[in-house]
DNA sequence: AATGATAATGAAAACCATTTCCAATAAGAA
DNA sequence: TTCTTATTGGAAATGGTTTTCATTATCATT
């Protein structure tokens, strides 16, 4: 699926550039699948472009959790960590979470009922509480099976 | 109902003194139905026990939450937030957060229904992922009445 | 009640992820 | 070019949380 990603029309869109460190960002986020925080995302950025800076990694980070490109998820440790957004590339999913050692794990086998008592959920709070919901997030912490 | 709270016996239990500001940090938290940070719970409690510190109030919240009589929350804004775990006063429920004011709305419709559902996930999930699932958490984000 | 062992506490200092400041640079428009 | 504004990086500041350490409270044992 060549040509330019779909996040090149967001940036023109709202009016910003897409410049080399945007692009470096985004290409670490890319092409892992793992949820990285700033610091691992800076420190693979720094590795290809050493005058990038950490600065404009948490900055670039803000800016596209705003235009919705990315996602910013607290998993318990401390800091923050990014993926890419739902997209043609990246299937909705939720996360399975170890307790202990942090493991995260993304699962995208939804079982009929969960997608449809979801949305469900999603139409009765709207109207009941006046809300335009958006997105949710739904976590399972446990024990993985080298904890356990 | 009378008679003491159901956490006298899980500091007996656990070995642990229920001590006098430890007490007072329960009785704020079993107080409110609100989603109070360390702050805010040391600021309650400082009304009616000048001499309890913030450390205090941190190193209590860690032990409430590793004897799961709390739970620990981020909603986003910079700060943890408390709430009594589900127990006989407070039942299981999951929340609606707006995206921009923050405001965090419990939620108890189609709790059967999801708890069923979300029973049901568990259960795949421990085994296809081989996980000792505890909990999970289920948020939906939006805009509130006010801010949409 | 006095003693001793251990748990709990509070104030100050340290920690550390993130944000703010600010001067320098890059990008696009004219 | 020249002007205007967006973007950047390093240093410093911020602020919630944790650590340190000396003191105090609690409880079991004399
Ligand atoms: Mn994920
Ligand atoms: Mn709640
Ligand atoms: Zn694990
Ligand atoms: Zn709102």
């Amino acid at each position: 699926m060549p040509g330019p990603p779909w996040w090149y029309g967001r940036f023109q869109d709202a009016g910003y550039r897409l410049t080399l460190p945007r692009q470096a960002i985004l290409g670490t986020l890319s092409r892992t699948s793992k949820h990285l925080s700033a610091e691992e995302i800076y420190l693979s950025v720094h590795r290809a472009y050493p005058a990038v800076g950490l600065t404009t990694v948490y900055r670039t980070l803000e800016l596209l959790v705003r235009l919705g490109i990315i996602s910013k998820f607290d998993f318990g440790d401390g800091r923050s960590r990014y993926e890419l957004t739902t997209s043609r590339q990246r299937k909705h999913h939720h996360h399975l979470i170890c307790s202990r050692c942090g493991r995260v794990i993304d699962y995208t086998d939804f079982i009929d009922e969960e997608t449809e008592v979801l949305g469900k959920i999603e139409r009765v709070l709207s109207q009941k509480y006046n809300f335009r919901i958006n997105n949710h997030r739904l976590h399972f912490y446990g024990l993985c099976d080298k904890c356990k």
